[in-house]
DNA sequence: ATGCCGAAGTTACTTCGA
């Protein structure tokens, strides 16, 4: 089976694109991250003539995930345990479903925005959460994965100027130490092949021209389970997606799976 | 060519993203 994550930056500005998308990669399974709209704003019923049954977590503005399936979802669960809160809102940034024989979270981790922004410690609490919801389904028998943006590169080569980024959210130990510590529980990061260029960024900033020349990160993850690790057959960032007019600022992840 | 930012709500401009 194909499994995909992909911030899809606006699931209703990026529908058309999507549909399309769809259609050509054929993922059984798809998370979904920045939906920017209310779950009852989803575009169920145009996902449905695709295929998908749609299980959407969102408040209408930004945040927002989501998760498409073509075989079933089901048990699904919104927000993490004890997830914490900023500026006195639980945000819609976590949803997990079983789909057929795997069980996925798809997240979306909190920016961090800088480091002395109360954004940051939000952050690190929000990945300490994410490690203890998701200890059990790691370390059972089952084929699981995390998938989603996780905001921050897990080494220097996962960003085109380490140098530049240094010292600022996305590159710091104490949130890679975090993301390590996710990993503890179980889990690890499945690393995809680029189409193109040495590595598999995933996020490229609209401005600047960063994605022609290159200017990337990848934050985009999927950290697996040792049934799931053992099952993937291939794994690739589908830098196309990021081409032309209407694309997201992000890449679809795609796994394929021996499930 | 891959091309100089884009989306949404608060409808003119602010906020956010990484």
């Amino acid at each position: 089976m194909r499994v995909a994550t992909w911030n899809i930056n606006s699931i209703n500005a990026r529908l058309a694109r999507l549909l399309a998308w769809l259609d050509a990669a054929r993922p059984d399974v798809v998370c979904l991250q920045e939906l920017k709209c209310a779950a009852a704003d989803a575009p169920a019923e145009a996902l449905a003539a695709a295929g998908y049954e749609i299980a959407a977590h969102g408040d209408g503005r930004w945040n927002g995930v989501a998760i498409l399936s073509k075989v079933g979802i089901g048990e699904v669960v919104r927000d993490l345990d004890d997830q914490p809160v900023f500026d006195g809102a639980l945000e819609p940034r976590a949803i997990a479903a079983t789909c057929g024989p795997v069980r996925v979270w798809s997240v979306y981790v909190p920016n961090g925005r800088d480091v002395a922004d109360l954004h940051y410690p939000y952050k690190l609490a929000f990945l300490e959460a994410l490690k203890t919801t998701v200890a059990a389904d790691a370390a059972a028998e089952r084929p699981f994965a995390v998938l989603g943006d996780f905001n921050i590169c897990p080494t220097d080569d996962d960003l085109w100027d380490a140098q530049a980024w240094s010292g600022t959210t996305h590159v710091t130990e104490a949130e890679r130490a975090a993301l390590a510590d996710v990993e503890s529980a179980g889990l690890s990061d499945v690393f995809p092949r680029a189409l193109k260029h040495a590595w598999p960024f995933t996020f490229w900033d609209y401005r600047n021209l960063d994605f022609p020349k290159n200017r990337g990160m990848r934050i985009d993850l999927a950290l697996a389970n040792a049934a799931w690790t053992g099952a993937v057959a291939d794994a690739y960032v589908d830098r196309e997606e990021r081409k032309g007019k209407g694309a997201s600022d992000h890449a679809p992840v795609v796994l394929d799976l021996d499930l």
